[in-house]
DNA sequence: ATTTTAATGTGGCAAAATGACACAAATATG
DNA sequence: CATATTTGTGTCATTTTGCCACATTAAAAT
């Protein structure tokens, strides 16, 4: 059985002896895919054996590293433009992707022999981002190298291979950072929302409350958003204002 | 002649040919070196041909990204223990250093033969860092890489080579966004210093002038300097105390 | 239809942080 | 000693923040 690797058209034992003719070796990128539901902030993870990992890719030699990691995104979740931002350099001197057993076994079960001098198992300097997403947008692909995807509470991760959960780690403390520096949490809500939801989001992020009124006046204040008809609901109590985030560039 | 390379105790013909066996190919590290000196901001540059360059290098395999960050200041300002921390990727497609006649021009001078092949003239993807330092501390050395170095305004740039431009001036915006989040300025002053004098250094770095009392109310009340008996000056006026950071951990 | 209840919109006020300025202290210069 | 200059510190009006109260709305309960 002939499988086609997930990250270009060669074949995947073609991939594995010479990706690195298309690819640059001993680089990848890694995301942390940021989402909101049900009051939390999710991350989206990939599925390799017992573990979970964060989705990445490697970098096209004739990509720049910012296209390499929009287009692992575009391919993860299919969205075109969302908000993507450079995070940290992972570059440990043991970190090898075979150092447990997972990578091995995953690659032996794609049906392909083994070779520790694969290019994929040589040292690799991680280049990491996060994304925050509309999850309700966002359509998870799931590949040949993987078996499943999930969204996890930041709070209540499974089993991270290697040294992903200090990625995600930093990617959490840097969002609470920089969500004061500029107004990027829209991102993760739908195109139209309300202020509870932008005051729920904000105060998960934060992880501390923030006085309602003053959020609000705060948020309207910074003129980004614009007011549209009440939303209906059907739950006691008086119906939220629509927003959005006003078109730019006027 | 054969000509020592200064990254490794190679020759430089071997490093040239075979250095991606010791380091990690595509890959590189550039340090903004920041000084302050007669009320402004400096930057270490080296120059190569009339262009003039970051100190920079390579990542050996046995390195930690960081650790090769540091090794490269220690081996360019023989400082230990300054500020160091990680500023961007620059990772255009495009990157490549033989782009202009400088690099190649360099190789020639240095008595090796030309190689389009090399690794070298390769894609590079470049880590950057920025490190504060105390330039009166600072003992640059210049290798076969770079014929002479020097520290700069950094509004009166001379001819920077391929994108370093670019990355001197994110290490300028970078520093400015840092300084309100951390106390890190003291790095770029003696180790005694006086208010005045660090008054001025974040007018300089911010480019706006700062209300002195409210400055000084606000770096004492940090509690992180400790008041030094007053500076014995022969200009007219108020001496000044002096002060240094406190140690750390009581 | 009226009241109740839950959720949202808006306003007020004390406390804290900020900005602009004044004034006192110290020191070389004439 | 008077003056100019530099540095340390205090005052006060303004702005921002934290906290809470109250008014408004709409569905649910009666």
């Amino acid at each position: 059985m002939t499988q086609i690797c997930y990250f270009c058209s060669m074949d995947l034992q073609e991939f594995l002896e010479e990706g690195d003719k298309l690819f640059l070796p001993n680089l990848s990128i890694d995301l942390v895919i940021i989402g909101f539901e049900e009051g939390h902030l999710k991350c989206l993870l990939l599925k390799m054996g017992n573990k979970w990992l964060l989705p990445g890719g490697y970098i096209r030699r004739d990509q720049s590293v910012d296209e390499a990691a929009r287009t692992i995104l575009k391919d993860r979740t299919n969205l075109e433009d969302p908000h993507l931002q450079f995070l940290s350099v992972f570059g440990d001197s043991e970190r090898r992707p075979g150092l447990g057993s997972e990578w091995k076994d995953f690659i032996l079960n794609s049906g392909v022999k083994w070779d520790e001098g694969y290019w994929v198992n040589d040292r690799f300097v991680s280049l990491t981002y996060y994304a925050l997403v509309d999850i309700n947008k966002t359509h998870p692909t799931v590949h040949n190298f993987d078996e499943a995807y999930g969204w996890f509470h930041f709070d209540a991760l499974p089993d991270i291979w290697m040294d992903h959960d200090q990625i995600l780690k930093k990617a959490r403390n840097r969002l609470k950072e920089d969500i004061n520096r500029e107004l990027i949490t829209h991102n993760l809500l739908p195109d139209k929302f309300t202020m509870p939801e932008l005051h729920k989001l904000h105060q998960a992020i934060l992880e501390e409350k923030l006085d309602r009124s003053r959020f609000q006046k705060k948020m309207l204040a910074s003129g980004l958003f614009e007011r549209l008809p009440k939303l209906q609901k059907d739950t006691p109590g008086r119906n939220p204002y629509l927003y959005r985030l006003k078109k730019q560039g006027v």
